[in-house]
DNA sequence: GTCTATACGCGGATAGAC
DNA sequence: GTCTATCCGCGTATAGAC
């Protein structure tokens, strides 16, 4: 228990958050740029760059390019288990899904910048696809979201709604909009979405 | 008349489509490759693998990569002036939205694979904030879909709904529909979205 | 229009000193 | 943890023959 344990990429799902101070730097400074540039347009140099060092430190942090892809999206994987617990911690369903629901607005809203890259960018979702944690944590999520229903009538709203919100914050037509007026307007329309029969 | 004008890259907004047959080939093996690796992890040569040539016959159709990339750009946003153009011609502006709303489905539809990466690629993303053609031609989209209203209950709900369609057909929780069930789904959510008061 | 050949830099990655 | 130095391959791009 004294000695620090590795944490490392777990690979069952939940990164516990135990980065470095040195690695969470690289995972900040990659994040932003993949946000910018993709993942694929992104090279370590640049990385490097934006934190102030040179590429053979941040290689001492991660022996790979696919190491920082990986820490990058379990970091924001964390985020949003954290969400779905606080959702399937509520019994009722009803609330449980309201619960998700304005967490997932909220952190789209703190991600404003970077949440299209982060769940549209080809390498991630190839990730994502490939690791069974993450194919599980979105299943939790659209258990909830969906309630019962298993068939189309359920999924393609589902599909359209999660689209919307991590597609809307980042859309040119409401760029002028601070956050807070966006999430207000997004939480509506969300939740008006949902009702819908 | 008789010379087969340049058409070239335009500038102007409404690519012709005039491309030569060796051009079109090249357009059409990046936006595939673009949408499976995205913008910056698609090479010269890939592109050339694909379609069989090496990558100097590539270079002999366009001296850069971002000639490509603004060709493939360009051939998308052709096929959305067609639809713009088509619920112009509809005097009624509940009729055109309706009529715009479903060519912007079935252009999603019918580009299943790649619309996310084509909408969503931080490079092709900053290619069409700097163009004007571009902008007015989305801006005329924008139009037509919010009618009268400009302010953030016209606007927040557009760009989610354009959000929920481009991102929805490549969604995980779709992937086994076919295009003609998720089309109709599609399309039948977006206008129940859009009638919301 | 397509090919072979080649220049040149950058990207990922490693070794070893401090 | 960070540095300098270095390797190698691939990516963009060009020259010139067929």
């Amino acid at each position: 228990m004294s000695t620090q344990s590795a944490a490392a990429l777990s690979g069952s799902g939940a990164a516990a958050i135990p980065l470095s101070e040195a690695k969470a730097r690289v995972v900040d400074a990659a994040a932003a740029l993949f946000a910018e540039h993709g993942v694929g347009g992104t090279s370590l140099q640049m990385i490097a760059d934006v934190i102030g060092v040179t590429k053979a430190a941040v290689y001492h942090q991660f022996k790979t390019k696919d190491e920082i892809v990986i820490a990058v999206a379990e970091s924001e994987m964390a985020r949003l288990e954290v969400a779905i617990k606080a959702a399937e911690s509520e019994p009722d369903p009803v609330k449980a899904r309201d619960v998700l629901l304005t967490r997932i607005v909220d952190l789209a809203i703190e991600r404003r910048r970077m949440e299209s890259t982060l769940t549209g960018d080809p390498v991630l979702v190839r990730f994502y696809a490939r690791h069974e944690g993450f194919r599980r944590t979105m299943a939790r999520l659209y258990r909830i979201l969906m309630g019962e229903g298993a068939g189309p009538e359920a999924r393609v709203p589902a599909a359209m709604l999660i689209a919307a919100i991590g597609g809307a914050v980042m859309h040119p037509l409401v760029a002028d909009l601070d956050d807070s007026a966006l999430r207000t307007h997004l939480l509506h329309l969300a939740r008006r979405f949902l009702d819908l029969p």
